[in-house]
DNA sequence: TATGAAATCGTAAACGTTTACGGAGTCCAA
DNA sequence: TTGGACTCCGTAAACGTTTACGATTTCATA
């Protein structure tokens, strides 16, 4: 069933029946109808492959998502209202998303590589940016339209949109040391993600907002899952002097972190503070529930979408021009999990 | 960077190229060698709507995942180790694994419809199928390769590859009787989603083996997350006689559950028992941590993967002949949430 | 009627591959 | 010297679209 076929049953040449299904201004109203309803009988799609070979464009965007050891088992929950934000958008546009799925044993840069080479897609979303990430020069010198979800040390300029997670570590602290907490830990990543940087960043100059000197010990490194947290309660009880409270950057790690001072006999939200990341039906539902961030994934999804059609010769027209370096706000949610605090 | 542009660089004709970069055998060891490395220098990638238009192939699986609201925000640890087994297949065969959202605005068989008209991919794989689910008979028809992650009712021999929850119910009663529970109920998803249907079949028929009464009453049905959770602990709360165990079929369900029973000042694991679905580093860390079921993501990812191989006519030589339909086995993994029980 | 513009449509080239086919060598045996 | 077998390579068609261009028709106007 290919466009000749269908040129064939009507009677007409190709060339106007592709005129005819593109919209094109030049040809009959009613042959076009004609058109469209042997279309949709006859249940005649477009070959994406001859339209892509012919226009240069695919009219797919992709969508690249890690899979590492260490998000694999949280990472998901996270990213798919996000995906439906940006899909919201693209089917405006007719275009197709797709998730790009590389493996823990490929390495991020090749497959990138090879997606891009083969002229997959017309565009990317990345993700989980790392500090010095490869990707971004790579997709900057090859002219691929991006944007970026979580900034990068790397220089020059690309569009990007981050968490603001330097506005959560000076606000968790500012709660905290209001409640009256002077020795508060962190737990960030281990892996080389630059959301963890930026968190220790904006840690570090919240204690000196608040004249606390910072204390490296305060900084525990653990996978963003549940095991994470359950070691990152570990680091605080083997401290001599115990933190009172402590910031995490993933809301699985509350979890472990959870289990890990009940199984000490301590009780979060009573004999420590503890402050999570993402707020979500998860974090609701904890007992202490957890006081955290909330975020509009499915917004954050349409503005990373726009981000990236308004670098996209075929879309700039329709969306505002400039640089798109955005730190997405966050805000508050206060739980049970820091509020029972009655000082030491 | 075309392969004409590499053709005309070592000056021979794109012919040759193109058959010393696919390894056919009437070109000299010599001129292939030149042509790879020039290949290597230049950055030549093949374009992918090129040879797909040639071939009518695209190297390309979809794994189609549908972000409804139910699973927006579980759906997602489930997939990704299940992601990686298929890219392990799929990578020795050339193959590229990209996942299909479906968002939660369009119907899944409209959606289908497009992607596989546009000769999109070659072959797909299907999960969260329904009970009577549309996209096997279109997929059928249409004579596409696929493989469901779920069976489904829908009449015709197709491949699929399912969870065993008839086998998880039947494990879970016979363990829950054996302690001494006679008023067992269970949690099952709101949704169409079939596997629903085989928990709770698997459930009376187990009742039925322990010579149990099945009382409607018991089965609860709620949305797969922790607020689902929530809902089936009051509705067991609500009941004039509370039942003393629970099955859940989906892990984050527990966490709710939980909550609702703390707030009743009913404790998990001593006053009620409770198993969950699927092991995780989640419901190794919960408090009581979760008696539940191992499953190998990934090498139900890579099972999935042959399988589809197995259909697709550009493969099948590698892999074993038959029909596929494979009932996936899973290992109970005591915890805490059940054992702590000392009778009524 | 002649003319030009507008509307509508057909023709053919082009996109980047793969591959069937045939041609040009080379080598060896008859 | 001829013929055949074999190796290697070039030629050109084909995949399904889109689109620039020109051809034809219609229609109003001079």
């Amino acid at each position: 069933m290919s466009i000749r076929d269908l040129a064939r049953h009507l009677d007409i040449s190709i060339g106007t029946v592709s005129r005819a299904l593109n919209g094109k201004s030049d040809v009959n109203p009613e042959t076009r109808e004609r058109v469209l309803v042997a279309a949709k009988k006859l249940g005649y799609v477009p070959n994406q492959s001859g339209r892509s070979l012919r226009q240069g464009t695919t009219n797919t965007i992709g969508f690249m998502i890690e899979s590492t050891i260490e998000s694999a088992d949280s990472g998901g929950n996270f990213f798919m209202p996000v995906f439906e934000g940006v899909q919201s958008v693209f089917r405006r546009h007719h275009l197709d998303l797709v998730a790009l799925l590389c493996g823990t044993d490929e390495d991020p840069a090749t497959y990138l590589n090879r997606v891009v080479g083969r002229r997959f897609v017309d565009g990317l979303i990345i993700s989980a940016t790392t500090r010095n990430d490869p990707r971004i020069s790579f997709l900057l010198e090859r002219k691929i339209p991006f944007v970026a979800l979580g900034r990068s040390a790397t220089r020059g300029s690309y569009p990007w949109i981050d968490l603001d997670f330097e506005g959560v570590a000076a606000t968790a602290v500012a709660r905290l040391v209001h409640f009256g907490h002077r020795r508060i830990a962190i737990g960030v990543p281990a892996s080389d993600i630059n959301l963890g940087y930026v968190f220790q960043d904006g840690y570090k100059r919240a204690l000196k907002m608040s004249g606390i000197h910072f204390d490296p010990e305060l900084v525990l490194r653990a996978h963003s899952n549940e095991e994470g947290g359950y070691q990152v309660a570990s680091g605080m009880l083997a401290q001599k002097q115990m933190p009172t409270a402590v910031i995490l950057v993933n809301e699985n790690m509350a979890i472990g972190l959870y289990r890990r001072f009940y199984e000490a006999g301590i009780h979060p939200g009573r004999d420590v503070a503890v402050v999570g990341f993402r707020e979500s039906t998860q974090s609701r539902f904890l007992s202490p529930t957890l006081t955290c961030f909330r975020i509009s994934l499915r917004d954050l999804g349409i503005k990373l979408a726009e981000a990236l059609l308004s670098t996209m010769p075929a879309f700039m027209s329709n969306y505002p021009q400039g640089r798109i370096e955005l730190v997405w706000p966050m805000e508050l949610v206060p739980g049970e999990s820091d509020r029972l605090w009655r000082g030491t």
